[in-house]
RNA sequence: GCCCCGAUAGCCCAACUGGCAGAGGCGUUCGGCUCAAACCCGAUCCAGUGUGGGUUCGAAUCCCACUCGGGGCACCA
């Protein structure tokens, strides 16, 4: 008999058949339970949390106890999409809710809101469908959310909520923009926490400049600030900018019409939306100079509390590396900086490479040097030529050619040649894909011997490999990468030979920094961060431009710069692989909007408007700020609340770093959005606006819910509510009689296999979902989605319902007696065992633990009241409506919100008796009753004696006795 | 290719610093309740911990190698 794999509800006897028992825990029951309290709690403000001053006050309109330990708790805020929720969304956000309501019962003034991350593509493309603004669609969808989530009974302060398209948070959003334009990074600064290097404002830097104590760039037009003309200094000033204007090799997505972040482009050289090809372009786009924060970014990652593995991810993003620069002259006049990490092999440097974007190729030699090898040229006539196609071929490329060509060397002989500093050979100089523009500087050079890359290269292109490590293996096989001594490294001056690797860098370093041509230095992997899209439906520049089309940040009074209405919300789109395409933006479609006229001091001209708009990332970077007072609109957020939410040592947890005390969301946010956001977090900490060092101390990835999913013959997914399992079909399951096979995905329209809240909270009711997500397994971890197994949940709540009301009365059955020993004893067992396991937020066990205490109370006769109510406030971050509910019916009229949550008594919790184990050879031979502070040699003594070990022992002596009292002892014979 | 994480009963998952493999839930089967059924109550079934080795008095737990699954990075000099 085929049993279906998604049943029907739970059957409810009330609301179908008579009403024999018409207060049975049902999901109707439920429902009315859940609506009510809900209602009562926004009525009553019951989780209006207050601050420590100021208009947001308490549900009795007091502020914050001083006395009380403040928490912060976050999720990451979901994007309001059209789709619908799922039963897997919700779990993260019932994990703080659970966190958060525990924390109020321990006493902490909880703070805990949900705002909504708003702007985006998907918005912006649903309303190029519809032709509605995708303000209309996004509010619509935003209020469609918060009603799911509301009737899961989250305990948040609703007054905090907000979302990233509201002009307020807009505002503010470009006011950071301009602190950051605003900015530049003085690595010699030191930072209040004793560090060096910070932003500055720029008007310090013109200070500098102006005094002289600064001298100008080596590529400014003039030799001192006096002679450089107003725009000469603007020019100056915004190439120190932490938000600039550059045009830099950026990832352009022609099938989206728009530029991207190195972050938002996938391993294979695609868009992570929508899966297009990118290419590199030079487009001159707003960047944000992350990179000068790599060092921090770094190093501060080991003052937070995040889980091992986003720390290693975001530390090999940023990819830090440590080598030296080395000049290389070039024969003619030139000089290439190349960077490398390996130092110590430089006279191996038997050819140098430059990247294909390099300014080295914008100049070469008329005609190949003598000599020049026939594989080199590429079968060109002249190096200008070779060059020329070969950099042509490379910019063709899009990145996913580039991915399937790695470790496939090409590339070209330059007809430059270069000297090594070391022993004065001439090397020649190729160009090639392999190596990057956008790392170190751009330029090798090529140690063969020791590179496999360079290796490969010296095989195709048949140049000399020159041994400079001594180690195993054959260099005509392939690089020796591994440690060894320096050989065949010495002249004139300098010796390598004989030293080790970590030696040889330090003396080759020290000779080329007294030489003068070269440095040790670090590169990081991470790139400046491009920070324009040409999007709609995001936030606009608060820039103009003027009429030599430098930048002007707009005054604060203008803000916040608002989208103006276009035709089509639509960037212009290409062919996915239309190299030579441009973007267009939007925006750039309202010419009345662009060209504005404004004073900014010196009379009124007509200015440019930027047409691009921030990334979607812009808004989450700071929304944790706005959490604090999101009414407050006269600076970013109150300073005092910061060191009362956020301050290090705020509380016991904060540490030196502050922050959020709790932050949970999916781990796909491990290096875009976290990164992101602590580095506007530290621009913001360095100008002075936060006292915190890093945004987020403790970090949570809660895992995913996935769920089965069936395909027919033909590979189609089939309904997976409507798959039985039949033992007689081959693959064990069938879906209208034909066989279908099961496998394990995401949720969702494509497979199929879509379970809404909605339905859950029809069948069972939110406390049962709730019990049911938390239960399935610890937090972290990813586990499929069981519809059958929710009826598990509702039977502890149901069970839990009638220990405490008659489901035929409804009358209250606890009675007014003192609990038996037993009773105690498995109660503050309960209350002690549930605490461990909520404070290491695993909550599965401490459900198991509440079952247990739950099933001990359905085998009594009668259950004391005392007992009950305990029960009840240990359920309650859990099930709170059913919680509210019944500890209202045992006769109190606040709501357990506040109430405290349960201490054990430890007088209940030492056992008369300790079971002892005893172990002969680590096998379990007999088990005996003991006292718990029973001595050592007693229980040896005991078990000894005892008939099991008797037997295992067999007349042999014993050898050794290991006592571990009370509860083992194991004998060696 | 490199780096992380994981593997315990038919399924989801427990097991404190190494110390009785089972807390809890689903499922199975059986009994009680019932005129009968559902619900409910009680019981029951089921693994020696992915594989192979090692350390130890004792290993799910520590070490080594491997297999499978999930994730991250990948021409970064």
């Amino acid at each position: 008999m085929p049993t279906p794999t998604s049943p029907e509800p739970a059957s409810d006897a009330a609301a179908e058949g008579g009403n024999e028992v018409p207060f049975r825990y049902t999901a109707a029951l439920a429902e009315q339970i859940e609506l009510r309290w809900q209602d009562r709690w926004d009525e009553l403000g019951t989780f209006h949390t207050p601050n420590p001053s100021g208009p947001l006050t308490d549900g009795n309109g007091a502020n914050a106890d001083p006395a009380k330990r403040s928490f912060f708790l976050m999720d990451m805020f979901p994007y309001p999409s059209g789709a619908g929720l799922h039963v897997g969304h919700p779990l993260g956000y019932i994990g703080t809710d659970v966190v958060g309501r525990y924390r109020r019962m321990c006493g902490d003034n909880v703070l805990h809101a949900l705002g909504y991350d708003a702007f985006g593509l998907p918005a912006e493309q649903y309303a190029v469908q519809t032709g509605q603004h995708p303000r209309v669609t996004t509010e619509a969808n935003i209020e469609i959310m918060r009603r799911q989530l509301r009737r899961l009974g989250l305990a948040h302060d609703p007054r905090r909520s907000f979302a990233t398209i509201d002009a307020d948070y807009v505002r503010w959003t470009q006011w950071i923009f301009l602190q950051i334009f605003d900015s530049w990074y003085d690595e010699d600064a030191v930072r209040p926490d004793g560090g060096r290097g910070r932003a500055r404002r720029i008007g310090e830097l013109v200070e500098q400049y102006e005094a002289g104590t600064r001298s100008l760039p080596a590529d400014a037009p003039a030799t001192s600030w006096a002679e450089l003309d107003s725009v000469g200094r603007r020019r100056v000033l915004d190439a120190h900018r932490l938000a600039y204007v550059s045009e830099t090799p950026v990832n352009w997505c022609p099938g989206l019409g728009t530029v991207l972040a190195n972050e938002e482009v996938t391993v294979d050289g695609r868009s992570e939306r929508g899966n297009f090809p990118v290419f590199k372009r030079n487009l001159r786009q707003w960047q944000m100079r992350i990179t000068a924060y790599a060092d921090r970014l770094a190093d501060d990652l080991d003052l937070i509390d995040w889980p091992e593995k986003v720390r290693l991810m975001q530390r090999n993003w940023i990819g830090r590396s440590e080598g030296a620069e080395v000049r290389f002259e070039i024969i003619g006049g030139d000089e290439v900086t190349v960077f490398t990490t390996r130092p110590d092999t430089l006279f191996g440097a038997t050819f140098m490479v430059v990247a294909p974007e390099h300014p080295l190729l914008d100049e070469v030699p008329a005609q190949w040097p003598d000599g020049t090898h026939g594989a080199w040229t590429g079968g060109h006539d002249s190096p200008l030529a070779a060059v020329a196609a070969y950099r042509a071929q490379t910019a063709a490329k899009s990145a996913v050619e580039r991915q399937a060509d790695a470790g496939r060397k090409t590339g070209v002989f330059t007809g430059h040649v270069a000297i090594n500093p070391t022993n004065h050979e001439l090397i020649p100089v190729f160009t090639a894909d392999y190596v990057l523009m956008g790392y170190g500087t751009g330029a090798i050079m090529a140690v063969p011997a020791h590179d496999q890359r360079d290796w490969d290269f010296a095989r195709d292109f048949e140049l000399p490999v020159v041994r400079v490590i001594d180690g195993p293996g054959d260099i005509e096989v392939e690089a020796y990468t591994g440690d060894g001594v320096a050989m065949s490294s010495s002249h004139d001056d300098l010796s390598l030979d004989g030293l080790a690797v970590t030696e040889a860098k330090r003396t080759i370093i020290a000779w080329l920094e007294e030489h003068g041509i070269g440095r040790g230095t670090v590169t990081y992997r991470l790139r400046d961060w491009l920070f324009s899209r040409q999007r709609y439906w995001g936030e606009p520049f608060p820039v103009v431009y003027d009429e030599h089309d430098l930048p002007i940040a707009l005054p604060d009074e203008l803000l916040p710069v608002e989208l103006p209405e276009v035709p089509d919300y639509s960037p212009r789109t290409y062919e996915a692989d239309d190299v030579h395409s441009e973007p267009e933006p939007p925006l750039g479609r309202n010419e009345e909007w662009v060209n504005v006229t404004l004073d900014l001091g010196d009379g009124p001209k007509t200015y440019r408007r930027d047409t691009n708009t921030m990334p979607n990332w812009a808004g989450s970077c700071w929304y944790y700020l706005n959490y604090l007072d999101p009414g407050r609109r006269d600076v970013v957020v109150d300073p005092e609340l910061e060191r009362y939410w956020m301050g290090a040592g705020h509380d016991d947890l904060a540490g030196v770093s502050g922050g959020v005390d709790l932050y949970v969301g999916g781990v796909e946010h491990a290096v875009l959005h976290l990164l992101y956001s602590r580095f506007w977090h530290k621009v913001l900490y360095d100008l002075g606006r936060v006292s915190a060092v890093e945004p987020f101390r403790t970090l949570f990835n809660q895992g995913y819910i996935q769920a089965f999913a069936y395909r027919d013959d033909r590979g189609q997914p089939v309904p997976a509510a409507e798959v039985v399992e039949d033992a007689e079909a081959s693959t064990g399951f069938t879906w209208q009689g034909q066989p279908v096979t099961q496998e394990y995905g995401k949720i969702g329209k494509s497979l199929k296999n879509m379970v809404t809240p909605d339905e859950m909270y029809a069948a069972y009711g939110a406390d049962t979902f709730r019990l049911y997500e938390m239960s399935m397994g610890p937090l972290d971890l990813s586990r499929p989605w069981d519809t059958r197994a929710v009826v598990g949940s509702q039977r502890f709540l149901q069970r839990l319902w009638r220990n405490v009301v008659d489901e035929t009365t409804g009358e209250v059955t606890v009675v007014d007696v003192e609990p038996d020993q037993e009773t105690l004893r498995a109660l503050h067992r309960a209350i002690d065992e549930v605490r461990t396991e909520m404070d290491g937020m695993r909550f599965n066990t401490a459900i198991a633990r509440l079952i247990v205490l739950n099933n001990h109370l359905t085998g009594l006769a009668e259950v004391p009241r005392s007992v009950a109510a305990t029960a009840v406030l240990l359920a309650a971050p859990f099930a709170p409506h059913i919680a509210e509910e019944l500890w209202s019916r045992l006769g109190h009229e606040q709501s357990l919100a506040y109430e405290s949550y349960p201490v054990a008594d430890p007088a209940y919790l030492v056992e008369e008796t300790v079971t002892c184990v005893v172990q002969v050879q680590g096998k379990v031979r007999d088990r005996i009753e003991v006292a718990p502070g029973i001595a050592e040699d007693e229980l040896v003594a005991l078990a000894l004696a005892s008939a099991g070990a008797q037997r295992a022992m067999d007349g042999k002596p014993a050898r050794r006795v290991i006592a571990r009292p009370p509860g083992l002892v194991n004998i060696v014979v």
